[in-house]
DNA sequence: GGGGGTAAGTTTTTT
DNA sequence: ACTTACCCCC
C-alpha cells in the first residue's frame, strides 16, 4: 500500500500535520499556507484509515460558512460518507445540539428558545425595570455587553469578581445577572453566551454526560484557534481530556477578534495547555507574490505578542504593493474606481477585486462612486437577512405559534399589526401573569373570561387567542412554509405592508416571501427556528461579476488577485477606540488586521490613504497611518493622487520631496521603535518570555525624513486653516498635537499650521 | 396610538 | 451628518 494520493500532494510540513494522529497537535498556519487543506484532509485521512468513523469525529468552526466549506471539501476528498458527520459545525450549533438533548440537567426544555442580542437587551430592559435601576443611567446594553463578556469568560453569576459584578448600577451588577439568568430559565430561553456557558456547566455538574460526549468525540479539530474565547477554550479542554486528540489550527498573526471576548492567549499557551503537544510550523504560502508577502511579513514584525512566523514563497516577486496619498475620500474613491476599470480593460474579473475598509462607514462612498461608473459591486456582510424588521415580526409570531412560553416574541407581535392593543393592555396581561406565575399568552387567555379588560380590547385578544390554538394545531400536519404563509396572512401582518405605500413597503414584502421560500428545506417548525438562531449568513450565491465591498474583519479566510485597502490613516486605521481602550494590545490587533489585509492579496495591493475624511459629518484632516511608515521602502512603491499633488502644499507632500524615504534616527517611526523596544525590555523584566529583539530591528522604512521634522515646538501658537488658533502640546516628528482654541485637540501635519 | 420633536450614539461582528 | 430611540402631546 503506497503513500494515499491525498497526501502525496502535500509538502513535507503539511503532510506531518496531517498524520500526526495521536495525542494533542497544534497547527500554526501562516496566511495562505494551505490550512484548511490540512484540515480536510486530516479528517479525510482519519476516515480513511478507518481511525474513526465520521460520526466519532467533532470539528469545530467559527462560522457556518467555514463549516459548509469544510463538509464539502472533506465530502470531495472522501466521499459521501462525510455528509454523516452530524458534529461538524460551529461551537454555538454543536452546543445546542448537545444542550437540546440533556435541557432538564441545566433547568431548561428541550425545546428552549434562543435569543439573539436584540431579544437580549428587551429582556434586559424589563430587568433592569423589575429592580428598580434608572434604565438612562445604566443602559440596558451596557449591562447585556457586560453580561455577554462574563460568559465569554465563562462565569457563571456566583463566579463573577466582586469588583466587576460592583461597578454596574451602584454595586448590583452581579444581582442583575443572576436575575437576567432568572428570567431566561422562565422563558425558557438562552442567549448566545449561554449556549456555551450552559453546555459547559452541563459538562461539569454531569460527570457522566462529559464522560459520554469525551468517549464518543475520538478526534477532535479546531479551526481558527487564535479566535477562541474562554469558554470556548474550557469546554474544548473538558472534552479533550478524554482522548486527547485534539488537533486546533490557528495563526496567531490574524487573531482580529480580541474586542469580543477572543483570548490570543489560548493559542499562545497551547504547548502549555495540552502537554506534549505536537507544534507544526506551515510557513509556506501559496498565494502571495513576493513582494507582497515581504511587505506584509514586514509589517507584522513590529508586533510583539507573537509566537513568530516567517512566511515564504517559491513565487516570484511580482508587483510592489502601491501607497497612494489623495486630497480625501472623494478622491480615494475616484481613484480606486478608475484602477479598477483599468483592471477590468486588462481582463481581470471583478470578482478578483476586493475593497478592504476597516470601518463600514467607508462603504458608501465606494458605492456611490461605483454607481456612477456604473460598476457591478456587492457589500459582503451587510445588514442580515434574519435581522430586518419584517422577518423579525414573521419569526415572532412563528416563535408564538411553536413555543407558547415566549413571552418577548409575543410582546413584539401583539399589536403588529396594530389592532387597538396599547401599553396599558399588555400591562394587565403582564400583571395577571405575574400573579399566575404564567406565560404571557396564557395569562391572556385566562383574562379574556373576566372581565378585566375593555370589552373591544378583550374581544380582540380573544381572536388573536385563538388564533394562535388554530395556528398551533396546524404545526403538526402543515409544512412551515405553508404554516408560516398561513400564519402572515390571517394575521393580517401580509395586509399590513400590503396597505402600507412607504417605499420600502414593496421590499418588505418580497423579503417575507423569500422569508417563507427559505422555510421549504425544513421538516418542522422548530428545525428551522434554530436555524435562524445559529444561523445568519445571507445566501450570497448571486450571479454576475461583482467586486467585494467589505470589512477587513469580514475578508480573513478569503484571498483576491487584486486588494484595495483604502483608509490608512491614524484614527480610522489603527481605529482610535482600540488605542483607547485596549493600548498596545488594540494597536497590535489592529496591525493583525492590517496583515490580515495584505495577505488576501495574490498578485496587487493597493494601500491608500487620505488628509481629509468626513467622519460623523465633519471632515477632518487626517494623517497617514503608523502602519504606512512600518512598511518596508524596499518593496513598496509610493504613488500619489492628482488632486494631492495640486494641493501638495497641504500635507500629503511628504513624499514629494526626493530625499523622503532616507532612513533617519529622529523619524516618527524610528521613535516608535526605540518605544517598542523599551516595552520589549519591560516584558523581558517581568519575564514573559523570551527576549526578541532582533526581529524588531527595522529598517529601512517608509518614514519621513529629517527634513521633515518640525521645526515647531511645543507651547508655540500655530493657526490651521480649518481649525483656527492653537497651542502646539506634543511634538512628534512632523506630527503635531495641537489644542485648538476653538475645536478641540486634534493632530495635524506641521505643513498644515504656520506660526500665529 | 400615532406623529413630531429632541437627544444620544454612532469599530470591527458571529453565534 | 445621520440614524434611531424615546418622550410628550394631540
Amino acid at each position: 500500500m503506497g503513500t494515499p494520493a491525498y497526501i502525496a500532494g502535500l509538502n513535507p510540513e503539511q503532510r506531518r500535520a496531517v498524520e500526526a494522529l495521536d495525542g494533542p497537535v497544534l497547527v500554526l498556519a501562516g496566511a495562505g499556507t494551505g490550512k484548511t487543506r490540512v484540515l480536510t484532509t486530516r479528517i479525510g485521512h482519519i476516515i480513511a484509515t478507518g481511525r474513526a468513523k465520521p460520526h466519532e469525529i467533532l470539528a469545530v468552526t467559527f462560522t457556518n460558512k467555514a463549516a459548509r466549506e469544510m463538509k464539502e471539501r472533506i465530502a470531495a476528498l472522501v466521499g459521501p460518507v462525510a455528509e454523516g458527520m452530524p458534529w461538524l459545525g460551529t461551537f454555538h450549533a454543536i452546543s445546542t445540539k448537545i444542550l437540546r438533548r440533556h435541557a432538564e440537567l441545566v433547568g431548561l426544555k428541550s425545546s428552549f428558545t434562543i435569543l439573539d442580542t436584540d431579544d437580549q437587551i428587551r429582556l434586559m430592559k424589563q430587568v433592569l425595570q423589575a429592580e428598580n435601576v434608572d434604565d438612562k443611567r445604566w443602559p440596558a446594553r451596557g449591562l447585556a455587553n457586560q453580561i455577554d463578556s462574563w460568559k465569554n469568560r465563562g462565569l457563571e453569576p456566583k463566579a463573577v469578581p466582586a469588583g466587576e459584578a460592583g461597578a454596574f448600577a451602584n454595586g448590583k451588577g452581579g444581582v442583575l445577572y443572576a436575575a437576567y439568568q432568572a428570567r431566561l430559565k422562565t422563558l425558557n430561553a438562552a442567549d448566545f453566551g449561554d449556549l456555551l456557558l450552559e453546555t459547559l456547566r452541563l459538562f461539569r455538574e454531569n460527570p457522566d454526560v462529559l464522560a459520554q460526549y469525551q468517549n464518543r468525540f475520538r478526534y477532535m479539530l479546531v479551526d481558527e484557534y487564535q479566535d477562541t474565547n474562554v469558554v470556548q477554550y474550557l469546554w474544548l479542554r473538558l472534552l479533550a481530556q478524554g482522548r486527547h486528540n485534539v488537533c486546533c489550527v490557528g495563526d496567531d498573526d490574524q487573531s482580529i477578534y480580541g474586542w469580543r471576548g477572543a483570548e490570543v492567549d489560548n493559542i499562545l499557551r497551547f504547548e502549555h495547555d495540552f502537554p506534549g503537544a505536537t507544534v507544526v510550523r506551515l510557513e509556506r504560502n501559496y498565494r502571495s507574490t513576493g513582494h507582497i508577502l515581504a511587505t506584509a511579513a514586514h509589517l507584522i514584525a513590529h508586533n510583539d505578542d507573537r509566537l513568530g512566523k516567517t512566511l515564504f514563497t517559491d513565487d516570484a516577486l511580482g508587483e510592489k504593493p502601491t501607497v497612494t496619498g489623495v486630497w480625501d475620500s472623494e478622491e480615494e474613491a475616484r481613484l480606486v474606481g478608475d484602477e479598477i476599470e483599468s483592471l477590468q480593460r486588462q481582463g481581470q474579473s471583478l470578482d478578483e477585486i476586493a475593497i478592504l475598509v476597516r470601518a463600514s462607514f467607508q462603504m458608501r462612498e465606494f458605492e456611490e462612486r461605483f454607481i456612477t461608473l456604473g460598476l457591478p459591486y456587492r457589500v459582503i456582510g451587510g445588514p442580515r437577512f434574519y435581522e430586518r424588521l419584517e422577518v423579525r415580526d414573521a419569526l415572532a409570531y412563528l416563535r408564538c405559534v411553536s413555543q407558547p412560553a415566549d413571552d418577548l416574541a409575543f410582546e413584539r407581535i401583539f399589536n403588529t399589526p396594530k389592532r387597538g392593543l396599547g401599553d396599558s393592555t399588555l400591562q394587565t396581561i403582564h400583571n395577571s401573569a405575574r400573579a399566575l406565575e404564567v406565560p404571557l399568552m396564557q395569562a391572556a387567555r385566562q383574562l379574556v373570561e373576566t372581565d378585566e379588560l375593555k370589552p373591544k380590547q378583550r374581544q380582540t385578544i380573544r381572536a388573536l387567542m385563538e388564533s394562535f390554538t388554530r395556528w398551533s394545531g396546524l404545526m403538526e400536519t402543515t409544512p412551515p412554509a405553508r404554516l408560516a404563509e398561513t400564519v402572515l396572512e390571517e394575521s393580517g401582518y401580509t395586509d399590513m405592508w400590503s396597505k402600507d405605500r412607504t417605499a420600502e413597503a414593496a421590499g418588505r414584502l418580497e423579503n417575507l416571501k423569500e422569508f417563507v421560500r427559505s422555510m421549504e428545506a425544513f421538516p418542522d417548525l422548530g428545525a428551522f427556528l434554530d436555524h435562524v438562531s445559529l444561523v445568519t449568513d445571507t445566501s450570497d450565491n448571486e450571479s454576475g461579476e461583482h467586486v467585494s465591498i467589505m470589512t477587513l474583519h469580514g475578508a480573513k479566510g478569503l484571498e483576491f488577485e487584486t486588494v484595495f485597502l483604502p483608509g490608512w490613516e491614524e484614527g480610522l486605521f489603527p481605529h482610535q477606540r482600540s488605542l483607547d481602550e485596549n493600548g498596545r494590545a488594540g494597536l497590535e490587533e489592529e496591525r493583525r488586521l492590517a496583515y490580515v489585509g495584505i495577505t488576501r492579496a495574490k498578485r496587487r495591493a493597493k494601500l491608500f490613504f487620505a488628509t481629509n475624511r468626513r467622519i460623523h459629518g465633519l471632515w477632518q484632516s487626517t494623517i497617514p497611518s503608523r502602519f504606512v511608515d512600518e512598511l518596508p521602502e524596499a518593496h513598496v512603491e509610493v504613488k500619489e493622487g492628482a488632486q494631492a499633488k495640486r494641493y501638495g502644499a497641504y500635507g500629503a507632500s511628504r513624499f514629494d520631496r526626493p530625499d523622503a524615504f532616507a532612513s533617519s534616527y529622529t523619524t516618527p517611526g524610528w521613535q516608535r521603535a526605540q518605544q517598542g523596544g523599551t516595552a520589549r525590555a519591560k516584558d523581558f523584566a517581568e519575564n514573559r518570555g523570551p527576549l526578541r529583539r532582533d526581529s524588531r530591528l527595522i529598517e529601512g522604512e517608509l518614514v519621513a525624513s529629517s527634513s521633515n521634522v518640525s521645526g515647531f515646538t511645543k507651547g508655540a501658537r500655530v493657526f490651521h486653516q480649518k481649525f483656527g488658533p492653537g497651542t502646539i502640546v506634543l511634538v512628534d516628528g512632523n506630527k503635531l498635537t495641537v489644542e485648538f482654541d476653538k475645536a478641540g485637540r486634534k493632530m495635524v501635519l506641521d505643513s498644515f499650521v504656520q506660526a500665529a
